[in-house]
RNA sequence: GGCGACAUAGCCAAGCGGUAAGGCAGAGGUUUGCAAAACCUUCAUCCCCCGGUUCAAAUCCGGGUGUCGCCUCCA
């Protein structure tokens, strides 16, 4: 399989380090904040990363970091008036309940940055020690002209960069492009004891911390947001070429942006969303589906006519399965006969992830699962590979109603109700039988006459 | 100033040298008391513009135009 690698600029044959096996490593969030639909793609893309591995056999480890540790969480404590240390279990916890929600698959490793202090420590000594960083004013910097390969990743000339470029006046540096290994911790700031005082880690090194305890020397797969690119993934490389001379990662693979409307997101221009209250609107399985239909790595406009119209799309996915009475298959064995979708489904992903050729593929399955013209087990097999297929991307992950909050009194009465339109239809009385439809329909409760009788479904 | 990405039907979106996937919307049809749903059919002589290479280009090269991103915390 061909995946573009930022190093190369170019799609390159993946080859793991062993065999069959997958060392993956994404950035995950930093916990100041409710995560935002941007870090959602993110997170998801790599989710597919990890699930798409796995459909295909091979054993994948998956890393992802929380970094709960840094100047926007001691920001956010400040300004609701708690302790650090509570904004950032507030927002780990929520995290990990919007993740689970989104129907991300939990990563093999979530280690958060506090809980590796020592290590962090211990690495930015290790790089002292090799004049790769140096101490100003109990602060620790990182040497960028103290190792050749600093710029390879994002393919900037440190010189070059200086002229135009807003680059904050700070003298304790050497070089401007230097960048914060440990923080002098001000007053009242969390801080941790090391060599050069009192403080904190800067932002790079806990993912190269955590990254190899877990993955090893150099691991074969890293991954996150083009916006890490540079400064974060050039500063984590850095640091393992200074360590080791060796390379953090084989592969960097980074997602593109998401955009409101046209418009970067951002809390000053207002069009900001959290994941949370979008999924309070959507399906996880639609924000999911709205994201596979475009290559991961082009940006991707958000509005919600463009949710709405996902939703509209998947719906072929479910009519599929209920037209060939899916969940009572379900555990029937496939006949078959769809190997060639499969192929054509893994020749889709094995290029670079290319998640809407492959959706393409589901949708023909749908359409096949669907034709009325082919003789049902033929269909049934459809379905199946549908489902077998999607579940490579964190499709289908409840294929049951979504479970709806009436009680029986409730269902009784709706179908008390029916009984009594079903008479009126009888005696061809469109007006009443009309008017019981409008009404329940203003209750948010849907009738559908079909040749099996009448049957409702819930708003949601 | 430096670096990079992208421009394909009303909308979303694949395609990366061999003659335009797929989805939404639209149109027509089947079904239906009507409606909804469902199913079937249909929907780009053409890929931002101008040159060039080639038997052949949306796809490669050169030049424009436009949009966006990174270089500062950021997925």
């Amino acid at each position: 399989m061909k995946i573009y690698n930022t190093m190369s600029r170019s799609k390159e044959e993946f080859v793991p380090i062993k065999p069959g096996k997958v060392k993956l490593y994404a950035c995950g969030p930093t916990v100041y904040n409710y995560f935002h639909i941007g870090n959602a793609r993110a997170f998801l893309f790599f989710d597919v990363v990890r699930r798409y591995f796995e459909f295909r056999g091979m054993e994948v480890t998956y890393v992802q970091n929380i970094t709960d540790i840094d100047d926007k969480i001691i920001a956010q404590a400040i300004e609701e008036g708690i302790p650090f240390s509570e904004v950032a279990a507030k927002y780990t916890f929520a995290f990990l309940e919007d993740a689970k929600r989104l129907g991300l698959k939990a990563p093999h490793f979530q280690p958060r940055a506090t809980g590796v202090m020592p290590e962090i420590i211990a690495l930015i000594h290790a790089l002292q020690k090799s004049g790769h960083a140096y101490e100003a004013d109990g602060d620790v910097y990182f040497a960028t002209a103290s190792i050749s390969q600093y710029g390879s990743l994002s393919g900037k000339k440190v010189e070059e960069q200086l002229a135009g470029a807003r680059v904050a006046e700070n003298t304790k540096k050497r070089n401007a492009a230097d960048f914060t290994l440990w923080k002098r911790a001000k007053a009242g700031e969390p801080e941790w004891d090391s060599p050069w005082g009192k403080g904190r880690p800067g932002w790079h090194s806990e993912c190269v911390v955590m990254s190899r305890q877990y993955l090893g020397e150099t691991f074969d797969i890293h991954g996150g947001g083009v916006d890490l690119v540079f400064p974060h993934h050039e500063n984590e490389q850095a640091q393992a070429y200074a360590l080791t001379g060796k390379p953090l990662a084989n592969y960097w693979m980074h997602n593109g942006f998401l955009n409101i409307e046209g418009e970067k997101m951002s809390k000053s221009l207002n069009n900001f969303f959290t994941a949370r209250e979008i999924l309070a609107e959507y399906d996880a399985e639609v924000i999911r589906f709205f994201f596979l239909s475009k290559h991961y790595r082009s940006p991707i406009d958000f509005n919600r006519e463009l949710i709405a119209e996902s939703a509209r799309a998947l719906k072929n996915f479910h009519a599929a399965f209920k037209s060939v009475d899916f969940l009572q298959v379900q555990d029937s064995p496939s006949i078959g006969g769809y190997e060639s979708a499969e192929r054509e489904f893994n020749e889709a992903m094995d290029d670079d992830f290319n998640t809407a050729k492959a959706i393409a593929v589901l949708f023909e399955l749908a359409h096949q699962a669907k034709s009325a013209e082919l003789p049902m087990p033929e269909r049934i097999a459809a379905a199946h590979m549908l489902y077998h297929l999607g579940g490579a991307l964190g499709f289908f992950q409840s294929l049951e109603e979504p479970a709806q909050d009436i009680n029986h009194l409730t269902e009784d009465l709706i179908n008390l109700i029916i009984s009594y339109r079903v008479s009126a239809r009888t005696e061809k009385n469109w007006a009443l039988s009309d008017k019981i439809r409008d009404d329940l329909k203003a209750l948010g409760v849907i009738l559908s006459d079909t040749k099996e009788g009448c049957t409702w479904t819930v708003e949601t």
